[in-house]
DNA sequence: GTCATTATTGATACTAAGTATTGACAGTGT
DNA sequence: ACACTGTCAATACTTAGTATCAATAATGAC
């Protein structure tokens, strides 16, 4: 089920605890929504939208929805990505790997590490003459999943105004 | 005026000719509305969001400045970012130079190269699965302009949930 | 346990950024 | 100069949130 569809990109799991240990951390107080909210997302492997909670948790109200999901960011247990037309997705993160590989077929959100990013970041440290402050790195795909049912074949275009693609 | 903020990236200056060239390329008609808004762009050498071009051309409709950017997106004279809470914005672009430099202070937007790039994508795309079908990379920073006029001294927080900064 | 404090909630209204629709109009090739 | 079809502006709608605020609930102090 959360099989990582390559060998060096993986989805993060996170148990409900772990995810409410993070938000206590932060500083939260422990609600009945958090709990909520921390245990349908322990439930799943997938990408999400924000809406999708919302619809999924009617008991929530959608300002409760969106305050965690940025609280949880700051715990450093979720994470916003931008598919290539830039709409937000949500997918659980743990705190040391650092980028993303966008399956823009399926939305699955996997984590990956690999030297040359870091090579690179350092280098453009010193390329650029001000300091750095932050960064965003995307990698968008067809993930193994995705080809091998054939899904997405031909008419994957990402769209220049947003992505780069060569 | 469009002084680069440092030596290895510059914004991109394109002249009202220059753009509509490249609308003609992509097959697109030349009407009134898109002669406004080139001439508009190819004064301006900052990023923009697509509300101000609205505000700034009262005279031409809402969705035909938002079709015209994307127009102007697909032939490759413009380019769409994300600040770091994700908000987007317009800058020029030309069809090499392909990552973005942001200025989180005064959103000055420059395009720069570096072959630790390209060399990090030939990696990746070795190292991932799947196929790669595009990626996104940017930058944040406080640009030396804003530094030196002492903009943006200590709060520059750089949200978790958007961005990556270690 | 109970109380007071203060964070949190959910309802509602609002904003930002864009897309869809549509009848009127204007570029373009012939 | 004509017709064909792309493009226009206005309007309504959608998505992804944020702001406000009175009611409520979690937490620490006792």
């Amino acid at each position: 089920m959360a099989t990582a569809s390559t060998k060096s990109a993986s989805a993060v799991m996170q148990t409900e605890s772990n995810i409410l240990a993070a938000l206590e951390e932060h500083g939260s107080r422990m609600t009945w929504p958090r709990r909520q909210l921390a245990r349908m997302l322990a439930r799943r492997n997938d990408s999400f939208s924000a809406e999708e909670i919302v619809a999924a948790l009617p008991t929530l109200g959608r300002a409760t929805v969106y305050r965690t999901l940025r609280l949880l960011g700051e715990a450093g247990v979720l994470c916003k990505t931008s598919m290539p037309d830039g709409s937000p997705r949500y997918s659980l993160d743990d705190a040391h790997h650092h980028h993303h590989l966008v399956c823009v077929v399926c939305e699955r959100i996997d984590e990956f590490r690999h030297p040359s990013i870091e090579r690179m970041l350092r280098a453009m440290k010193s390329h650029v003459g001000g300091e750095l402050v932050g960064h965003r790195l995307e990698l968008y795909h067809r993930c193994t999943a995705c080809r091998e049912s054939g899904q997405g074949g031909e008419d994957i275009h990402v769209h220049r105004t947003r992505v780069h693609s060569h």
